[in-house]
DNA sequence: CTGAAAGCGCTTACAG
DNA sequence: CTGAAAGCGCTTACAG
């Protein structure tokens, strides 16, 4: 079944395309008659008019793309769910890349939907992006983009983040009033700006609170996986290092060090208690259940897509746009694991 | 930065568009000089053809589109990982789109991809779907279409499925063979094909195995969730029922079961056993670890997407399309939970 | 080997 | 209020 056109609907009703393209689309110019005509017509043969074809003329083609580093990730699905409910409600079509935290992956994306003329493009930095001019290359075409999450200070656009070190000064602040004092912290990569916000949040919280930065009790998780947070509490372990308290820059490797101290048999949190971050549902689940620092992946991924619309519509205005920082609220989640 | 067309790069060599396009697509009618020049030029100023455009004429808009009834949950996140890898080795973009489970929601978004012209859709139907028309609408549009984990068998179409019964026979033949005589199931909803076959696997096993099918060790989870499988577990262990191990339709269900034991001090898997489905991450990482079957999300989207191109290709030979249906293996995983 | 021309299906400025 | 015409940026059958 071939697609139908305006030329089909036109020749139907004996009027010419012009009228059943603005009869369509409501221009003021028809009337009421003949509008009700042809929306009755299209209606009764299912019509919809070709988006290619349009594009080829408004040079909107009412789709955007999201670069996300990785796609089996609940956080990141979350705000997947987010900006494609809220694309949906404004008729636009969601393409989803995911760069592997790669920069040269991410590179290639983003000139994938540059390519493919995406109106937006809403992305989330790998963490081995160390260079920016791709993102550059984004503003320079005019395409409108959204940051958010994994954000860096030098991005001209608009970001939709949280304020990690705050979030991350909580979390270890309600150790510290749990009375831990020996307070060790799975950080992440050294590039990504939040894995540094949540370290410097962490100091933050030691020194306010009288207890001495430790070097010795920061350990890096390159990959942010469960394995990691297993193998660093097992090292902390085998060194019987003086801990009483893991704040991990993420959940999956506080369950990975959660899984580490049940098989060593060390009380959960009596002799060691352990604090996540992001609230993903796992830690929920596994027994003990995880504290951890509540990330609102879907709210970040609607807001992300009305700054979006909001840039648009600035654009169409012939208005500057100005780029804004949101910052989504954080919440501390106490489970039994603190 | 407007994006360079044809005619701009036209123009800067003095030569037509014509023989710019013909250059660009390797036509052999143009002199290797040509070529080179046109290449060269168009790399040089980064030119890339405008799709839309290219739609027009073509009529294939190197796009295709997913409807999957969850989209924060793994399984359907390793197809997608699947499928978008290989889309993009052969220069297609993926839209995504969920159907929440929801037979509306199912209509509207194919609905949605039939207006966007995409050259295939990739579907997994939702719980409730309980009417195939707007599969038919897919088929008429000549769309192709490849069903993949939820399928019917109503269905005129290809797809990319395991074989729920043999999986689930395995795993409660592992159960017997554990020595567990009393085995619960927790089921999924009624209408979807793969819950049907999962409860078919489990009696069969039964059956063969010599042991006696009781209706009312049968429990439906209707959300595939994990609250579910804590609740019915409790019930289980309330009522005092006799049983000795649980097989749960996903690892959710199951993942909640375990939370449940361990809150009321059941030893697993001495007293009571429990298997999953599907081999989502957090089975591996709670304590005690769950068995379960392995079910290759990835592996399954990237023969989706193949079966695509081989039907894509078979139409523009002009040959008849045969649906086929392609099984992927699954593997029993034992852990600690059985 | 090169290029003029038609046409894909829309939108919209313009004429009547 | 209606419609002829131009044009968006490509592709390709056809002429030379």
């Amino acid at each position: 079944m071939k697609n139908l056109t305006l030329r089909d609907i036109a020749s139907a009703l004996n009027i010419s395309v012009t009228t059943v393209s603005k009869a369509l689309k409501n221009y003021p110019d028809v009337s009421v008659k003949t509008k009700e005509r042809v929306k009755a017509y299209a209606e009764k043969v299912n019509f919809t008019p070709n988006s290619f074809a349009a594009y080829l003329r408004t040079h909107e083609s009412k789709t955007v793309g999201i670069v996300i580093p990785r796609l089996n990730h609940f956080f990141f699905s979350s705000i997947l769910r987010g900006i494609i409910t809220e694309a949906e409600k404004h008729e636009y079509m969601t393409f989803i890349l995911c760069s592997d935290e790669s920069y040269e992956l991410e590179k290639t994306q983003i000139q994938r939907l540059l390519n493919k003329n995406v109106d937006g493009i809403f992305l989330s930095i790998a963490d081995k992006t160390h260079d920016l001019t791709h993102i550059q290359n984004i503003m320079d075409k005019d395409t409108n983009l959204v940051i958010f999450d994994k954000y860096s200070k030098l991005t001209p656009c608009s970001s939709v983040v949280i304020d990690d070190r705050k979030a991350a000064y909580t979390a270890v602040e309600h150790l510290i009033k749990k009375g831990k004092k020996r307070i060790a912290h799975f950080r992440g990569p050294l590039l990504p700006q939040n894995s540094i916000d949540r370290f410097l949040g962490y100091r933050q919280a030691l020194e306010e609170n009288g207890i001495e930065y430790d070097k010795d009790l920061v350990f890096i998780c390159d990959e942010i996986n469960d394995s990691e947070g297993y193998d660093h509490m097992q090292q902390i372990l085998d060194q019987k290092m003086d801990v009483d308290a893991i704040f991990a820059v993420a959940d999956l490797p506080a369950v990975g060090a959660i899984k580490c101290l049940i098989e060593n048999k060390v009380q959960i949190p009596e002799e060691i208690a352990v604090m996540g971050f992001s609230n993903w549902l796992i830690s929920s689940l596994i027994t003990p259940s995880l504290s951890t620092i509540d990330q609102p992946g879907e709210l970040m991924g609607r807001k992300a897509f009305q700054v979006f619309l909001d840039e648009r519509d600035t654009k169409k205005r012939n208005e500057p746009v100005v780029f804004q920082k949101y910052e989504i609220e954080t919440t501390l989640i106490e489970r039994k694991s603190t």
